[in-house]
Formats: C-alpha cells, structure tokens, sequence
DNA sequence: AGTAGATCGAACTGATCGGTACGGTCCGGC
DNA sequence: GCCGGACCGTACCGATCAGTTCGATCTACT
C-alpha cells in the first residue's frame, strides 16, 4: 500500500528522517558494510524516496557526514558552555563528554574519520578535515582563553589528544581515555600556561 | 604461457611477494577499494596462486595487516633502539619516525586503524587491538625507563598522541603533527617525572 | 626420466551492488 | 473536487564482486 492511510506527506521531514536512521546504520555497519537495499528496508522508504532526496548513495553519505559533523561540533560546544567561565574547566568537560560518548555501547570511533578511512573521495575526505577544523577551532579558542602562550599550537597538540583518545576507546578499551586524555590536556595546559612554549 | 620460463618456483617466496605487493595496494584504496581480479593484475598473479596461499580475501587482507602490523613495530623499535639510552631522546625519536612517515606521499593513516573502521569484522578488530597493544609496551616502556611515577598511565597517555597525531596528520595537515605531538610528550614526560601524577 | 605440484590465463557461477522504471495509492494545495 | 507530486512495492538492468574450475605449461625433486 504506497503512501500509508494516516500518513502526513512533508519532503523535508521525510529526508530527516532518511538522515537520522540512516546516520546510525552507516554508523554501525560501515559505509560500504549495507547496501541500499538493505538500508531502504529499514528505514521504511523505497528507494525512489531515497534517490529522489539525495541523487546518489554517495550524496546520501556526504549529506549524513554533514549532519553528523553538525551534531558533535554542537554537542560539544553545550558542554563546554555548561562548563562555566574557566577555561581548564571547559577543557575537562570536553574530556568529560568524549567519556560518556566512548561508553555508549554503539560508539564505534569517530563517524566522520571513520568514513574518511573508507572513501578516499575528496569529497569525504574534506567534511572529515572541515570536521577536524571546527574541533581545532573550539579547542583554539580555549587555549587561547586560558592565556596559552601559542593557542594554535596547544589547540592543535589538544586536538590531537581528543581524537587519539577517540581512536584508543575505539579499538583498545573505551573506559580509560577519556580521563586519561583529560589529565594529559590539563597538565599540556598548565604547562603551557607557565612557560613560553614546549 | 603458464609459469614463464626462467622463473624458479618457491611458494613461500610467492606467498611473500604477494602480501608485499597486495600490503601497499589495500593501503592505498582501501580493503573493498580494489577486487581480488585487479589485484591478481596488478600483482602479476593468478587467481587461483592467491586463493592457494590465502584461502578468501579475507585470508589476505589479516595476513597483510599482521606482517605490517610487525613492520611497524619493528620500524618503531629501531628508531627507539638508535636514539641511545636518554628515555626523552627516545620518545623524541618515536615522533621523529612518525613525522618522516606523515610526509611520505603514499601516507594514509595507520593501515591498521584505517582497516578496523572498515571492516568491523572481529578478526581484523583483534589484530588492530593487538597493534595497538605492542605500541603501548613500547611506550610504556619508555615511560618505565624515564622513571615516571605511573609508566602505565603516561604511556596509554602517550599512545593517545601517537595515534592522534597520525589521524590529523592523515585527515588535516601532514607536516606540523609530528613536531608538536613530540613537544607535547616531552612535556608530559617530564611533568611526570617531577609529580607523583597528573 | 618421470612425476608431483606450482603457476598461468581465461572462462564461468551465483550473488550483490547501485541505480532506474513503472503502475498504483494517497496527501496537500487550489 | 481535482490535480500535481510524494510515496510505495516490485521488478528490472548492467556492472562488479568473490570464488571455482580447467587445461596447459613449466619447475623441482627423486
């Protein structure tokens, strides 16, 4: 039966919805772990549907990363503003919520590493730098309140830690990181809050 | 013409071509960025030699993640091993490597890491897990030797920054990481040695 | 000399993939 | 109340994939 009786017919909240359920399941099987097919199925939409609103499988992906990059740079931010004013608190709470993120028993890494590890196609491959950016920006910008010596290269060495910390609770042990990253950012801040440079 | 003239047969020397050959292949385009018939072409070998020595492509795809997952240690070991017996001009040395990998233009990423985001397969996750695993000791193992007053935390600690710096070096910029992973190591090495912990 | 086995090249199979087409059904705006 | 279009279900297409098979050919060991 097309087009189900009480159903409400609105493009744009059928696309989220296409988003939302597909961003998880390309999440957990990987890009090129479920077909089209597969993935129509579960969501509950026919592929007319699907390719109707993004063309392609690959214009499915670029458009997931995209969302999905939206929503971890946002979720990020939330926690660092419900951290208060001090900038090494801020750094904490982003330690903080990468923890309880690597504990969800669906956390499988960095979505958009991950998909630039898989497609070596430009153009995933630069939502996963823009990705990265907008993370060096945030961590930037606290280094920088802190009154880091050289924000860019504490933004940067933080950035480091945050996704080696993602990499590690991915593929070794998911509890430990997130502390352990968070105790190594705080002494890299302090430190470089005293001396010049490191 | 089956089996060229001047050849010598020497299936163990076959078998090693191969995963030579097929390791800088699956590097470059990924696990399912190339077919087993264009890497029989490439690799100037027949189907069924490979399916001979390796059983599945799968079969492939474990024994070259695990004879590069023993290339890079031992890479790793004798850059440690050449830099003498000061535990900081070692762990220097580590970055160094690093850094000279990240400007290679073939440079992708950690191969293994890059193989767990794609196929979540349980083999290739253990044989990533275990990867990860001999980089820790080694640099747990510096850590121990510096005398820091928790070796196991700095050196999860400084894994994080290993792995972190060859994701950004892969995915942002290949020339800074390695330069300021090796100063934020330095400093976290020396911020344990003077404090009971961080 | 003769045999076992390593290798090639090429054809083949069955499954799956991304993407298209179509007839039919229902909603939303006019 | 009518019509455009959003949507479904299914069938279909060509390409590609992993893996198999086979006859021919050459090497290595005995």
């Amino acid at each position: 039966m097309p087009v189900p009786k009480g159903s409400t017919i609105d493009p744009a909240r059928t696309r989220a919805a296409i988003l939302q359920a597909a961003t998880a399941l390309l999440y957990e099987r990987g890009l090129d772990g479920i077909g089209v097919a597969e993935l129509c199925t579960r969501l509950g939409v026919s592929k007319e549907t699907l390719y109707r609103h993004f063309g392609t499988k690959d214009g499915l992906v670029e458009a997931v990363l995209e969302a999905r990059s939206d929503r971890v740079i946002a979720w990020v931010e939330s926690a660092v503003a419900a951290a208060g004013d001090d900038p090494a608190a801020q750094l904490a709470a982003v330690f903080d919520a990468l923890q309880h993120w690597y504990e969800e028993p669906a956390f499988r890494g960095c979505a958009l590493v991950n998909a630039a590890a898989q497609h070596h196609v430009p153009q995933v491959r630069a939502i996963t730098a823009r990705h990265l950016g907008r993370h060096l920006a945030l961590l930037t910008g606290i280094a920088d309140r802190a009154g880091a010596a050289e924000p860019g290269l504490l933004g940067r060495q933080l950035l480091m830690l945050v996704e080696g910390a993602t990499v590690v609770a991915a593929h070794r042990d998911a509890h430990g990181p997130g502390a352990e990253a968070r105790a190594a950012a705080l002494t890299l801040l302090s430190a470089a809050r005293e001396r010049p440079s490191s």
